[in-house]
DNA sequence: CGATTGACGCTACATTTGTAGCATATTAGC
DNA sequence: GCTAATATGCTACAAATGTAGCGTCAATCG
């Protein structure tokens, strides 16, 4: 099962899904405003985000760069789901049109996030997963 | 701002929600079964939660009872707006309807959920908040 | 080439969360 | 009245989270 990211977390995978692999350096400059961490506190979280699996480490000519391990759908799926149908018991059909307002979303994303949303318990819909 | 409550919290106050107020040990043997907690993290989780503002505790002819202190609809509304709001930026109307098939929001909940969702900034509408 | 700057790898530490046990005060039956 | 369940009040403790600093190595600017 994915692992779940806390709201921390989704404030550097937020800027992540921008779409381009980013450098401890960038993602910091991007979320320091918002969330006011230091350097060490972003580099922190990514280090912790890549040994639970949410993010993905690659080496760019000597410079670490991250990219989400997890498609911002299947994250944003995973949270409404579990919001939904654990704690809220809304059974059967819930519709991924209620997402089609977000600027991130295409349609595909939102064919995607339907997929999810309604699947029948059992998540073993084992793809590959990540951008 | 209102508390937030974590998972853990929120299986117990799905069931604050039923409607009556509950003992511990009611609490307890509602959540049990899906929890598989212990009465005392049952009653830790209970404790913590009335210090945060999430239950009320009464006495009743000697034992406590808890009530909800935030009605779902507040509390799915929180969660609600800050994972598409902050996290997804969804802008704008955002429609209660997703949640229209809950078997728990009644028409006027819906209403009161569609306000919060749509509420602009300020949460400064500190009026009563309860059942 | 020496000093500076940034990236990395670790370590640190206070809170919050998840989970639970123990001792004591009570209440309800014998 | 004495004993057996209970309810309450505390205490415990590991793991997860939130937040950050330090030392070192390498690339860079003079």
């Amino acid at each position: 099962m994915s692992p779940t990211a806390t709201r921390t977390e989704l404030s550097i995978l937020k800027h992540l899904w921008s779409g381009n692999r980013m450098s401890a350096r960038e993602v910091h400059d991007a979320v320091s405003t918002e969330t006011g961490w230091s350097y060490s506190t972003t580099r922190t979280l990514l280090t912790r985000m890549e040994e639970k699996g949410l993010v993905a480490k690659a080496d760019v000519h000597g410079v670490a760069v991250y990219a989400p391990a997890l498609s911002r759908v299947t994250v944003l799926g995973a949270l409404a789901r579990e919001l939904t149908r654990d704690v809220f018991d809304i059974k059967g059909a819930l519709p991924a049109s209620m997402f089609a307002d977000s600027p991130h979303l295409t349609g595909d994303e939102l064919a995607e996030l339907d997929a999810i949303l309604n699947a029948e318990g059992s998540n073993s819909k084992d793809g590959d997963e990540k951008q």
